[in-house]
DNA sequence: TTGTTGATTTCGCAA
DNA sequence: TTGCGAAGTCAACAA
């Protein structure tokens, strides 16, 4: 049986379930579907346990942290007890997140379209930073926004920065694309209301033209 | 040592870790740190064991699912092995999500001004629904987005109904409140600059007078 | 330490 | 099944 009490209050009645207590102190409550814990306490924490009443095999955990978040374990029955230290974890390695996208588009910035020149990555603005800022043929400014997944959230994004770019007399007109690997229905609908051009990137195609000298053959 | 391929590639070095294989198929790849799995397989998927190599303890799991994502478990040494089914999960029961929060609000929307009276929750637009849709004193029109954790988004997402609401001569003018427990100054700064009104709720005041008449008393 | 942003987000609900 | 929004989001990185 388990209840949190802290951002919310949540309560699991008594089943089997597998508890991990990890080397950063962490605690984890799983059952045996799903991919995450059904309840938990990250670090730092501490842990307090009070060895079973007598008479009886029932023991209580009680795992606190910092800002006074609680959790309370009542172990009815120990099924099984296994404890081995993993050691240090070399770590993951990722590739294909939106980072990777990004550079490879700032190589290959003629995808977004004819005559396009790459001015700067992370071109900064006061609300933060412009993923690509090319210009286009004719010389014109354009923000590009990329995502992994395009959805509202950053066409609002690439919104405030062209609402804020287009102040400056010395870029203005800036004009937008949103580039993204899948683009949702309601992201492309706000985007095309607001005249900001979408654009699905394929990650394969791009990792396959690392330069934009390639594509001249 | 696993590698996994599908909306990303990752790689894990060889290392002792923790591999849980749930019920429901999915596979969990576990360091000593950290409260998620560091590699993994959702289900639904199937898994294919190869056994050991003459010679050697190494033995080869290939996870893979519909979409063609694969994860691949090369396991040198096992230290145990423990299967335990954990049977039926009665499920977790939460408290204190946005939900209550707005179903709290909608029974008490004098707390964002004398004389407020509700019209109806999820008041439903073209681009989704208003949390709570509200009269004040005078009889105008107030949306109300409610949210436990008040960002920016939240703030966009009211400055579009709004948008959307005061296009509509019946409704005109629409004024907006933004209720959440925590404001973020971001988030204050944006929707103050836009005419819409910040309200930041206490959970427990709201559960402890659950319904506008005991403010009578 | 605090804030911001991406994520194999995960998860639940509704159309 | 798909789409959308909340989450004790988590976790990495910058200020």
């Amino acid at each position: 049986m388990v209840d949190y009490a802290g951002r919310l209050t949540a309560h699991l009645p008594e089943a089997t379930r597998l508890i991990l207590v990890k080397a950063d102190g962490s605690v984890l409550v799983h059952a045996d579907v799903g991919s995450k814990a059904l309840n938990w306490m990250a670090p730092p924490c501490t842990l307090r346990e009070q060895d079973p009443v007598e008479d009886t095999d029932v023991s209580l955990w009680t795992i606190t942290n910092k800002p006074g978040e609680t959790l309370l374990i009542r172990m009815i029955e120990v099924l099984q007890d296994t404890e081995i230290p993993l050691g240090e974890e070399p770590g993951l390695i990722k590739d294909g997140v939106e980072a990777h996208l990004q550079a490879l588009l700032a190589e290959q910035v003629t995808v977004l379209g004819e005559g396009f020149s790459l001015v700067r990555r992370e071109f900064p603005t006061p609300i933060g930073p412009v993923d690509l800022m090319c210009r286009d043929a004719t010389g014109g400014s354009v923000a590009v926004e990329v995502k992994r997944r395009g959805e509202i959230d950053g066409v609002e994004q690439l919104t405030r920065y062209l609402d804020l770019l287009n102040r400056d007399v010395l870029l203005a007109p800036v004009t937008g694309v949103f580039a993204a690997q899948e683009i949702k229905p309601q992201a492309r609908t706000l985007a095309e209301d607001r005249g900001i051009r979408c654009l699905v990137l394929d990650y394969e195609d791009l990792r396959g033209l690392p330069t934009d000298s390639l594509r001249l053959f």
